[in-house]
DNA sequence: TCACATTTGTCCGTATGTATC
DNA sequence: AGATACATACGGACAAATGTG
């Protein structure tokens, strides 16, 4: 049976998922709810707001994607609050350059100039802790190679070590989206242990000028280093009967 | 006991609204559906996908905030391809400073260090339709000034068609996501007449530096104009009693 | 190892509000 | 103004996944 439960319409026109979800964005904003924390289930949290549980779904579906929550199925499961929001964002760039159909002149381009710039950064800020990482993913990539194996996902990867390194997070996300599409790109290329060995050898050579704070040096060596990535792509692009 | 794999993501996991998001955002990616474009109603696609209405609703969730479709309720509604995925960045922006994860000063330099690099390729690649339009933009402002009047979109717009002028959409999509939140932060200053025609004169002092092909005199009244902007945004997140 | 309880994932039926024609 | 088409929302039901006793 239909039931009014107010006797005056709502002025609000916002959707009832949007206020649910608007409602524990606001308590994580407001501290109550820390990263870690568990969220009630969705029937108790239905029950709570008052609301059927498709609206409570529809609310974490934006809290997921948003990244202030993830999700766990089974017994002890359920919603927890997180605090991947950056990682989302990155996710959001990713689609927003596949939907401009950015060249690969253009990515290559926009990333040698970001890392430029990060690379400045990163030697101004770049802490003890930072160079560790840095050279822990040397040393793991050069171990792959000389067992024969691939190091890509520890090549891509170094990139994003130095992005952080540069404390910027706005530098974080920008360049963990270029490095996702210049991945993508690679995935398609038959990587080779050759090459990949060569990179490293490369990432090895701007680390090792980094720490000497040799600025012009690391500059050099990253602008051969990307553009020698152009090369290889172009080859590929070049082969791709697409305008 | 429970073994956790960090490592590799199980491949039959994936959500059934998210195979659904996947395959509608693949079609845009492809052309194959362009912003304008009707889909079916959420019970057409609901049959031709196989599954139910729920599903489909999640999907549209996740489409419609990473701003792939818009939705439009009543008779000769639905689901419409859109491209607002930009905007959706610096939504998830706002969020991130409201988290904390990213400071003004972070913003700043970012901005910064981005046009700058944009500046040298407008000098380099830019029109004379760019220059146009340039052009134009300064003289609304202008008029507006004259008037009276605010010119608080012109002034951002402006920066939009300096990326634009260089050429490379990957510049154009991380401006447009900053500038945007910027303009954002300045809706909640009480922008006045005064200091905006101050950045009205700021902008046609660097659109006559490039015209003339002077690198260096755009980029140093450049960084002059964005550090006045900084100061201004710093005074109002300062005064902002948020923890 | 084997149930068992909990929770998410999914489907269906139904009702309501709303915008268009 | 009425009919139609659509999103929005509720409730019940069952399957699948997952941790616990």
């Amino acid at each position: 049976m239909p039931e009014k439960n107010y006797l005056f319409s709502p002025i609000n026109s916002r959707r009832a998922f949007e206020q649910v979800s608007m409602n524990i964005k606001d308590l994580i904003f407001q501290g109550v709810l820390k990263p870690g924390d568990k969220l009630p289930s969705e029937t108790h949290l239905a029950s709570q707001f008052n609301v059927g549980r498709q609206t409570i779904r529809e609310a974490l579906r934006l809290l997921e994607l948003s990244g202030f929550i993830v999700i766990h199925k089974g017994g002890a499961g359920g919603p927890i609050i997180a605090d991947t929001v950056i990682n989302k964002i990155s996710d959001l760039f990713l689609d927003a350059f596949r939907m401009r159909n950015i060249t690969m002149d253009e990515l290559t381009v926009a990333r040698f100039e970001i890392e430029k710039v990060i690379l400045n950064y990163v030697v101004k800020n770049a802490t003890p802790s930072d160079f560790e990482a840095l050279r822990e993913n040397v040393d793991i990539a050069k171990s792959k190679i000389d067992n024969d194996l691939l190091a890509t996902e520890e090549n891509i990867q170094f990139h994003r070590l130095l992005a952080k390194a540069s404390k910027n997070h706005v530098f974080v996300i920008t360049l963990e989206a270029i490095m996702a599409l210049v991945g993508d790109f690679l995935s398609h290329i038959g990587p080779n242990v050759e090459t990949s060995g060569n990179v490293v050898r490369y990432h090895a050579a701007i680390l090792e000028a980094i720490e000497e704070k040799d600025r012009e040096l690391a500059l050099q060596l990253l602008e051969q280093h990307i553009l020698e990535v152009r090369d290889r792509l172009n080859r590929l692009v070049t082969s791709d009967p697409n305008p």
